[in-house]
RNA sequence: GGAGAGGUGGCUGAGUGGUCGAAAGCGGCGGUCUUGAAAACCGUUGAAGGGAAACCUUCCGGGGGUUCGAAUCCCUCCCUCUCCGCCA
């Protein structure tokens, strides 16, 4: 959300740098709205006024036992006019809130211009991309020939778009998890937390994934209604929400392990084939709550913790800033970190780490107090992926894919895998 | 699931219809004292919105109601705690 007396002051500045993510920004609408507000506060914060001077006369008469009947008769036509205002005054605010609540973020301006993902700016790399001295296989197929990845017995179970795995692949996969986790907090100086992983409305408006993105939510009728976590992020960044922290508590970096739950409504017919788009898939996910001025220090770090996560597993990837086009909704900057995938011949994102600048905050009432100035300030949130665990499992598969279709394991899971250093088909052993 | 008690400022906690945005304590900030610190003492200290300012308005879990006037009374929802039951 952006700040609303930022919008009155300078909403053509405001409109003209939103149209870099191809975001119209309905000027007239809010001048309306706005217009209508100022007006109708003003009246009713008068009439409240005399209301309220009116009710303290009736008080002092009464008490000192004067009849109050000519008060009581003006208040009471004070009230009809409140009542009137009042409730116009309500209508005209939760308009503006929800027109506000519906601007996207305004990209940082080290964010290249572009309309979609083709403008992403490619700026570093890391790694060759993998080669084999055989035609390698995708991760689909290396699974099922390992017997040990499912999709068929995942329809069966549930649906598309989930998968059943078996054995060694999920002693991997737990690998990847307890890796990554203690890479951050052993290395990176990140606190581990755990969170639910059903959240209410109140902390997916707080992140942006409401209301916008109500139809990519799995939600539980109820009351209050609850949403399986899309992401981490969700929960671990409302920890904030309506809390005044101090400057000690800052930064706090934390990380957090959960599985995550998309409908992926409107990707029908992408990613259909293996694990990279699931309804359900597990992550290790990153989350800085900064001071405003070390927010773009911050990125930088959270990136460079992400990525030591695919240096460690020493798998090739490449890192992008996102264009402005095809930024998400909250974000003022986001890097994506793509990693090389043989199957796919081409690189894929398995992280996205973004600073949300006062975005996310100011939708959660998420403050500190600025010992500086002794104010309380909305504090900065980011966070990145540390990293999607299905999609580094698939890098795992098809980067370390042996010719007789075995995986090796890298150097740095092989004390999370018992010391073994292959997996073999389930049929070889 | 049954019974009961509660939800008040950064925290603890008083306050059952009229100068209550709210006592007191803790914490924070400023000062006195001290070589420095601690202790003690004095002062100060909620948040949000509007306004150039004076100042005004709103906020005592959420929503609604009664009243000239609500933290206080009524309705409703949510949440927390205690006991019992059930249970990974």
């Amino acid at each position: 959300m952006l700040d609303s007396q930022w919008l009155r002051a300078d909403i053509d500045d405001i409109a003209q740098r939103l149209t870099v993510r191809g975001f119209e920004l309905d000027i007239a609408a809010f001048r309306d709205l706005e217009g209508r507000r100022k007006v109708l506060q003003t009246d009713t914060e008068s009439l409240q006024s005399e209301r309220n001077r009116c009710a303290k006369e009736i008080g002092q008469a009464k008490a000192r036992g004067d009849d109050a009947a000519e008060v009581m008769a003006q208040a009471a036509s004070i009230n009809d006019r409140l009542k009137a205002v009042e409730s116009e005054l309500a209508t005209v605010q939760i308009a503006l809130t929800e027109f506000i609540s519906g601007i996207p973020n305004i990209p940082h301006h080290s964010v290249p211009t572009g309309r979609n993902e083709t403008d992403n700016v490619e700026i570093r790399r890391w790694g060759e991309s993998t080669e084999f001295a055989f035609p390698p296989k995708d991760h689909v197929d290396l699974g099922a020939e390992l017997g040990m990845l499912d999709f068929e017995m995942a329809v069966k179970l549930s649906g598309s778009r989930f998968v059943v795995m078996y054995g060694d692949l999920v002693r991997l996969h737990r690998a990847l998890i307890h890796f990554m986790i203690d890479l951050h907090t052993r290395e990176h100086g990140y606190r581990e937390i755990y969170v639910p992983y059903l959240v209410n409305a109140d902390s997916l408006f707080g992140t942006g994934q409401l209301p916008k993105f109500a139809d990519d939510q799995f939600v539980f009728p109820g009351e209050p209604p609850l949403y399986l976590v899309p992401t981490a992020e969700v929960p671990v960044t409302n920890i904030a929400r309506d809390r005044i922290l101090t400057a000690d508590e800052l930064p706090q970096k934390m990380v957090c392990h959960t599985p995550c739950f998309r409908r992926e409504a409107g990707s029908y017919g992408k990613d259909t084939r293996g694990m990279i788009r699931q309804h359900q898939f597990e992550k290790v996910e990153l989350v800085h709550l900064v001071e405003p001025a070390q927010s773009w220090n911050a990125l930088e770090e959270l990136t460079g913790h992400a990525e030591a996560v695919l240096q460690r597993l020493e798998l090739p990837y490449r890192v992008v800033v996102l264009c402005s086009g095809d930024i998400g909704f909250s974000a003022a900057k986001t890097y994506d970190i793509e990693v090389w995938l043989p199957g796919q011949d081409g690189y894929r994102e398995i992280s996205s780490c973004s600073n949300f600048e006062a975005f996310q905050a100011r939708r959660m009432r998420a403050r500190w107090r600025n010992p500086a100035s002794r104010k309380t300030e909305f504090l900065h949130t980011l966070n990145g992926s540390g990293l999607a665990i299905g999609r580094t499992l698939v890098a795992v598969l098809e980067n370390y894919q042996q010719a007789d279709g075995s995986i090796a394991i890298p150097a740095a899971l092989r004390s999370y895998m018992g010391g073994t250093d292959m997996i073999v088909g389930a049929n070889r052993s």
